[in-house]
DNA sequence: GCCGTTTTCGGCCCGACTGTTTTCAGTCG
């Protein structure tokens, strides 16, 4: 897949274009077709075959050209042009927060800046203080934007972001005068990781409020401090994150949550919209000329425009509004429609807790059954399962369940899928179990398409574990044919896992989309291993709901009679 | 550069905050 190359080749022509200058509207062009490519589920060769470029949103005339240039020739002229006469390390310096295109143009232009040491030094001497425009508190910020630029500030992962936000919730709630508040932006959207952390609350006396924040032991530095909009530095247990705090009136709630929500592609269809309607939307509500028509609660907003109340992981613009409008809006998964929990471990293999507590623990979850899949033999370095001990542990599974009442555990392991395709464990051992799901845990350049194409073919197998193996902070995953193995999972009845341990969300929403198309089944585990793993189903769900996952989509919706009658 | 049940030309989301300015420009989300 070129997508990624050549939403990186737009991106860096909307950051050339816009140190030059160039209209303000172009370089947003660009920026939105390299975002759009970055977004894409499709293979954009694919669609370039298929002469279909043009029904991608955000890519016209221009931009298709450009695309089927690059993958013919393997250059884009275009690119060449914008960047020349721009050192190459200038485009890096718009990534630092507090220095924008404009001041990038003034540096390069009036002080020869060509990257960041230039920048440092041009800093150090006065020299970037004394351009008309700047100043000491100017330059200050930028500074304190290099600082964090040079941590290398990645993105947080959802589980991080969403307990910091939490914690900070929690104390906003002892503020004086303060009503609703919840989290917005890409967090409240279940992205898999966000850039920073949004707050929304509603209140009289924004300031007081801003300042009771800013009071708050745990934030560290206060970037900004108004009266409706603040910017903190949070200490937390997973570093110093940036979080982002709000404040309206309790009237103006539901357009600023929805406003602040976005996604912003979202927001911008339905503020077009809007307009074309006679209608104007803004944080502060929808309203025809001076009239405010709706802004109190986002149900509203919505319904202003004859739209239902969007849930947020699906505001993207990937065709919501349009099906919305057609009255044929998917209904997706609800966190409360989950009956079980189809992967975690127990202290048998490389978890540490015991099968009595796991039962406890997914019981008090009010669930209905829980797989506890304990790694095979080849996983020797987390204790993985001879089939005698299987066989040992199945027994103690049985004696549970004997005492327990409306509740199961399932013996069913993770089982090693080998480096020839064969599953770690006997047919006539996996015959008996009450769910298999495989997963490659070794050799991860080495034919995986292949060997889980074979391993799909054992009758035993049910469950296809993190097809793609991909960890979010930072491990690449399975040289593996993704598309191959959803046809091989659709021609043999299989299903595959979301597993739904935060780093992982493994398949992602794009592959899930895949799949529910294909009419391919999802399992969601949790891949627990102690104690607050059964958390993480919170995070699967919500990638779920991003893919508009249905009830029907999802193994672990099915009651414990249905689940039991599809694996077998 | 993209886009169109008002338009193939002429629009393109819009407001807060900050710092630099005597009324506004840059940056951000």
């Amino acid at each position: 897949m070129k997508n990624k190359e050549i939403s990186a080749l737009f991106s860096r022509i909307a950051d050339a274009l816009e140190i030059k200058g160039e209209l303000p509207f172009k370089v947003l062009a660009y920026r939105r077709a390299a975002a759009v490519l970055e977004d894409l589920g499709e293979d954009v060769e694919s669609l370039a075959e298929e002469k279909k470029l043009l029904s991608v949103p955000g890519i016209g005339s221009g931009t298709a050209a450009k695309i089927e240039e690059y993958l013919k020739t393997g250059k884009m002229k275009k690119y060449q042009e914008a960047l020349s006469g721009i050192p190459e390390g200038l485009l890096d310096l718009l990534e630092v927060q507090n220095l924008g295109a404009k001041t990038v143009q003034l540096a390069h232009k009036e002080l020869h800046v060509r990257n960041l040491e230039d920048l440092k030094k041009a800093i150090r001497d006065g020299s970037l203080a004394a351009l008309r425009g700047m100043g000491e508190k100017r330059v200050d910020n930028i500074r304190k934007g290099i600082e964090s630029y040079e941590k290398a500030q990645e993105r947080i992962p959802i589980y991080v972001a969403l307990t910091i936000a939490e914690d900070v919730l929690g104390y906003l709630k002892g503020a004086a005068g303060i009503g609703r508040v919840s989290v917005a932006g890409s967090l409240r959207r279940m992205k898999e990781t966000v850039g920073d952390i949004d707050i929304l609350a509603s209140g009289k006396n924004g300031a007081r409020i801003i300042r009771h924040l800013a009071s708050y032991p745990k934030v560290r530095r206060v970037l900004a401090e108004g009266t409706t909009k603040g910017s903190f530095v949070v200490a937390s247990d997973f570093g110093d994150r940036q979080v982002d705090l709000r404040i309206v009136d309790d009237g103006e709630y539901g357009a600023a949550l929805q406003y602040f929500t976005g996604s912003k592609a979202h927001s911008i269809k339905l503020r077009g919209m809007a307009k074309e309607r006679g209608l104007k939307i803004s944080e502060y509500g929808v309203f025809r000329g001076d009239k405010k028509i709706a802004g109190r609660d986002e149900e509203d907003v919505y319904a202003a425009l004859g739209l239902p109340l969007f849930p947020p992981e699906m505001r993207e613009d990937r065709g919501e509004i349009e099906l919305a409008l057609e009255g044929r809006l998917p209904e997706i998964v609800d966190y409360d429609d989950i009956r079980g929990d189809l992967h975690v471990h127990s202290d048998w293999s490389d978890g540490n807790i015991p099968l009595s507590r796991l039962a406890e623990m997914g019981r008090g979850r009010g669930y209905r059954y829980l797989a506890v899949c304990d790694h095979s033999r080849a996983a020797s370095y987390a204790g993985g399962l001879t089939p005698a001990r299987v066989r040992l542990q199945m027994r103690e599974i049985a004696a549970l369940n004997a005492k327990l009442k409306g509740f199961r555990l399932l013996a069913g392991p993770e089982v090693d899928i080998l480096a020839d395709g064969s599953l770690d464990l006997p047919d006539e051992l996996l015959a008996e179990l009450d769910v298999v799901v495989g997963s490659i845990h070794s050799g991860f350049k080495k034919n995986v398409t292949a060997r889980m194409l074979k391993a799909m073919e054992n009758s035993h197998l049910d469950i296809i574990g993190h097809p793609s193996g991909r960890l979010i902070s930072g491990r690449e995953g399975y040289n593996v044919d993704l598309e191959a193995v959803l046809k091989g999972a659709q021609r043999l009845g299989k299903a595959l896992e979301l597993n739904s341990f935060y780093d992982r969300l493994d398949l992602n929403e794009f592959y899930l989309k895949k799949a529910k198309d294909l009419g391919v089944t999802i399992s969601l585990g949790t891949d627990t291993h102690s104690s607050g793993g059964l958390e993480m189903m919170r995070f699967g769900v919500g990638i779920a709901r991003r893919a508009w996952l249905g009830k029907k989509d999802i193994l672990n919706c099915l009651s414990l009679e249905r689940l039991k009658r599809k694996l077998k």
